[in-house]
DNA sequence: TGTACAAGTATTATCGATGAAAGTAAGATA
DNA sequence: TATCTTACTTTCATCGATAATACTTGTACA
C-alpha cells in the first residue's frame, strides 16, 4: 500500500539533487522537533558535526536557515541552541493558529472547489487508516500518522487561495507538533481523536463554516490543554 | 531632533558585536527591498562577493537566511536569485495582511492598555512630523517617513498579544514595501495619506473596532491599487 | 537543418585551516 | 574571602582553495 505522504521538496519541478546543507536541515528540523535535540541546549558545532557526519559550511548554513525559521535560536558570536520551550509559547501558538487557521478555513469553505473536496476526502481517508494501524497500542506513535494528520488540516485549509497564508499555518503547525512530542502523551490518538476529525470533514464538505471553525478550535484548544497537563515544560 | 526609528535587532540586550554575515544580509535585504536589485535578477556569488566586499561564508549564511524567509529565492545547486514580482502576488500579499491585521488590530483594541495607546499617539506624531518634511515635492522620498509609517501601523497591532502574528505582519509589510519601490509612486505620499492614518489613529483609541478594520482595509486596498496601476511589473 | 554528444567553462557547494571572540580558571591584590 | 586581572582554552566566524554540479559551445552525424 503505497500511501502519498506530503512531499516538501520538489514541487512539481524536476528531482534536483539534494545538497549536503539541505540534507542536514531537514535532519536537525527533524531532531528539534521530535524532541531529541531538547529545548534550550546548546548545539555545539563540533557536535554536530560530528552526529551528522558533515562539515563546518553546509551545517552553518542548515543552522542559518534554521534560524530565520525560529526553529534555531541564533545569538551573534554565541552559536546556535535550540529555542526554549514554554507554556506560554504554547498558549500563543495556539491562540495563533485558531486566529489565522479559522480564515483559511471559511476561506477554503467559501471559495473550494470540487478538488478541494477531494483533497479532504483522501486525506481523510489515508487518516483512517494510519488510525486503524495505530489502534493496537504498541505503535501508537505511527511514524505515518503525524504526516497523514498534518495533510489533513493542510487539505482543509488548501483552498483560501493564498500560499502565504498556509505556509503560516504550516509554520505553525510544525512548532506546535514539537510540543506534542515534547509533551510525551499518545493516549489521545485514538478513535475519538479521529471522530473529531470526521466531524470537521463533514463540516467543510458541507460547506457549514461556523461549525467547522468550532470543530477546529475546540480541537487545537482540546490538544494544547492535554500537552500543557503533561507538565513537560515550564 | 533625534526620532525613535524602529530598531531591529538588539532588543534590549546588551550591544552585540554585529558579524559580518548579519552586515551583508541587512545589506542584500535593503537592496532587495528597495528594488535596488531587481526581481529575477540572478544573485552571482561573485558579484556580490565584490559588491558588498564580503567572503563567500559570511554572503552564503545572509543569502540562506533571506532564503527561508522567502526574501531570496534559493534553487538547489543552482544558486539564488531576487524572488520575481508579480501583480499576483501582491494581490496575494493585500488580501492576506487585511485577513491577518484585522485580527490583530481587533485583538489590540480590545486588548489595548495605555501603554498601547501612548504608542499610537507616538507613532502617529513621528508620523506626521515625516509628512510635513516630506511636503516639499523634492525629497518626497524622505527616507524616514517609511520607517515611522511602519512604526504606525505595528503600533497599530502591537497589543495583539501574539508575537508571531505581529511578525507575520511584519513580514507581509515588508514585502509590500518592496512593492511599493518597485512601483516607483512617489506623489501618493501627501497630506490625504496623513489624514488617513488620522483616521486611523482615532477609531482605534475610541476603540470602534469595525472602524479601524474599514479603514485599515480602504488603505491597503487603494494603495495596493496605486501599486498596481503603475504597470512596473506584470 | 537539426539533434545528440562531448569537451570546456562558469558557477555553486564543500572542505580544511586560520583568525576572532567569548568563556574559564588561576593568581594577585585588597 | 572577595574581586579584579591576565593568560589560557574553547568555540564561533571567516577565509582561501578544491570538488562537484550546471551551463555552454562546438562538432559529428543523421
Amino acid at each position: 500500500m503505497s500511501e502519498p505522504v506530503s512531499d516538501l521538496n520538489a514541487p512539481g519541478d524536476e528531482p534536483r539533487i539534494s545538497t549536503r546543507a539541505s540534507t542536514v536541515y531537514d535532519r536537525l528540523h527533524d531532531d528539534i522537533l521530535t524532541g531529541e535535540l531538547k529545548p534550550g541546549l546548546k548545539l555545539r558545532l563540533k557536535d554536530l558535526i560530528e552526529r551528522y557526519d558533515t562539515g563546518n559550511s553546509p551545517l552553518r548554513e542548515a543552522l542559518n536557515r534554521l534560524s530565520a525559521n525560529g526553529m534555531v535560536l541564533r545569538e551573534e558570536n554565541r552559536g546556535f541552541r535550540v529555542p526554549p520551550a514554554s507554556s506560554q509559547e504554547l498558549s500563543e501558538l495556539t491562540r495563533t493558529r485558531c486566529w489565522v487557521e479559522e480564515i483559511a478555513l471559511r476561506e477554503s469553505i467559501a471559495n473550494g472547489d470540487t478538488d478541494w473536496e477531494e483533497r479532504i476526502v483522501l486525506a481523510f481517508h489515508w487518516l483512517s487508516r494510519a488510525a486503524q494501524n495505530a489502534d493496537t497500542p504498541v505503535d501508537a506513535t505511527s511514524p505515518d500518522w503525524e504526516a497523514h494528520h498534518r495533510d489533513f488540516h493542510q487539505a482543509l485549509l488548501s483552498a483560501c487561495n493564498s500560499k502565504m497564508l498556509t505556509d503560516f499555518c504550516a509554520e505553525l503547525s510544525m512548532r506546535t507538533f514539537r510540543y506534542r512530542n515534547l509533551a510525551e502523551v499518545v493516549e489521545y490518538r485514538d478513535r475519538h481523536e479521529l471522530e473529531e476529525h470526521r466531524e470537521l470533514q463533514d463540516a467543510a464538505l458541507n460547506r457549514d463554516a461556523d461549525l467547522a471553525v468550532a470543530l477546529l478550535h475546540k480541537h487545537y484548544r482540546v490538544t494544547s490543554d492535554i500537552f500543557l497537563q503533561s507538565g513537560h515544560f515550564e
